[in-house]
DNA sequence: CTCAATGCATTGGTTTCTTATGTATCTTTG
DNA sequence: CAAAGATACATAAGAAACCAATGCATTGAG
């Protein structure tokens, strides 16, 4: 089962900085492939999604890139600068305070991990 | 606090249905203001959001509609109809789902009710 | 009698994502 | 070794969903 792309708008840009929080250094088809291994592949980033959202957070200061080459191959980090550190932290608490908004709403019980 | 629109968008068919099958007819504005009741003002439903998507479910057959008079001011009644109802189930246990997703890829711990 | 609230609705614009496409390199497999 | 698939970047055109603004009309409160 894959979500509904519906569903998923709004929460790319929260699930990017998360990762790029969690793993300090990442390049965009390693947070693709991350995702989609830490969902059991119920969320598949589209390149076409990603990369735009990636330039944006560029563009606002949050992120830092540096580019790398595995041979001839081009990498292109991405690591959070303090602003994005910062920005992180309001995002995802705002979507967990929503989260449990939504789960009163619709009288749904998550389990804890 | 209000959340950011973005984090809104894709929820807004699955709230409306899930209020309607829990208060089985509902007028457009009550749901706004139910809405806001529910969630201690966070979430703000905006006219301009609501009409266009109670119209796609009319279109989609996913509710009824009768047209009622208080008095001279017109009230647009919506109901569930049996394939809404089912829609309105594998919405809300989808939304579920994605939200323990969300909630584990996220590293949130959630409080339950 | 004026203003806020109730109640419907549409329009123009933006943001965000999808689908499709393009370029290029590296690795695996028959 | 050729072909196919995976890796890696990127953009462009379009759709979907929402916001802000506006419009019209009724009702109730002060």
């Amino acid at each position: 089962m894959i979500y509904s792309s519906e569903l998923i708008k709004g929460t790319l840009k929260t699930i990017v900085l998360k990762l790029l929080e969690d793993n300090n250094r990442m390049y965009g088809y390693e947070i693709t492939q991350k995702v989609k291994e830490l969902t059991f592949d119920k969320i598949q980033i589209t390149e076409g999604a990603l990369y735009p959202t990636l330039h944006v957070l560029e563009e606002d200061g949050l992120v830092t890139t540096e580019l790398e080459y595995n041979g001839k191959r081009a990498r292109k980090y991405y690591t959070l600068s303090p602003e994005g550190k910062n920005k992180t932290k309001e995002r995802v608490s705002e979507l967990a305070d929503f989260m449990n908004t939504m789960k009163f709403l619709l009288d749904i019980k998550t389990q804890n991990a």
